[in-house]
DNA sequence: CTATTAATCCCCACTTTTCCCCACTCATCT
DNA sequence: AGATGAGTGGGGAAAAGTGGGGATTAATAG
């Protein structure tokens, strides 16, 4: 399981360091790969193999012709890539993946149990101040779902 | 499995290099052949050897007179070129299928589970646009799907 | 049927990008 | 203060992508 938030920096090829803390469950559970994506959000998610897969499980299960899941299947395929890490425990990011994400010098790494999330700092900040003005949806939506 | 998307531009001659990630399975599973054909989006679309069976399976078990399934088997089959990849890891695509897509120069070359989609940038990044602005009514209905 | 043109294929050559390795800095712990 | 390990930066070899010449084949027109 992935915790907590790392402030790294992406350099001038893209790079950017995998915290030591999540290494280890990449390089033993995932042959040092993640596969990198967005989803909905404006930021990138990192998937180990197993966590990969499981996604992709629930992709293929959903209905093939409605056309907002074909939509997200191609979000989602599209801007996949697999990521090694290199010696030093980085990875490198896809120009693309960068831009969409708006991702440049120091970046969030941040972990999100099962995935790694890789954020804009003044994205996360924005979508974070935005969680805690609407805590009391945020709360009554939860209470709805039974928590 | 293709991920990805890659920008390549198809030279004056209607070559288009296939990128690198993609070769092997083309190679080993495919003999060096794609399938290129076009579907009911505005972009090509290339198959392997087995895909491209598994394709023509599906469309044979669909009822035969029906209309829809009718124009779209003519589609598919009327379109469908065999090619395969030079000593560079290119394709020469016809230049009707060029039309067809809109390709010239810059074109992304995009994976996208069992097939690869070849697109007119322009194209698909309007295409993108709208999902990514349709991403609220995307995120409800996957709810409902249960994800 | 032949001449002319166009299209395709097979090379080779150049440019750009990527990948791999090494080195440096900074913080932490002993 | 020294050792260790994390994070960052950069140089150089290798690979990927692109462009073009010329031979061969196919298509078209006269």
């Amino acid at each position: 399981m992935f915790l907590g938030n790392f402030t790294h920096t992406i350099d001038s090829k893209g790079r950017l360091s995998i915290p030591v803390k999540f290494r280890e469950p990449i390089n033993v559970d995932s042959k040092g790969i993640v596969y990198v994506t967005t989803e909905l959000d404006p930021c990138l998610a990192a998937y180990t193999l197993s966590e990969w897969d499981r996604l992709l499980e629930k992709i293929k299960s959903l209905p093939l012709m409605n056309q907002g899941v074909k939509e997200y299947r191609r979000l989602i395929y599209s801007r996949a890539t697999e990521c090694s890490l290199d010696k030093q425990g980085r990875i490198l990011i896809p120009q693309k993946l960068r831009d969409h994400a708006g991702l440049d010098g120091d970046t969030y790494v941040i972990g999100n149990d099962n995935k790694i999330e890789i954020w804009n700092p003044e994205r996360w900040d924005k979508a974070e101040a935005r969680a805690m003005e609407a805590a009391p949806e945020i709360q009554e939506e939860l209470a709805k779902l039974g928590m």
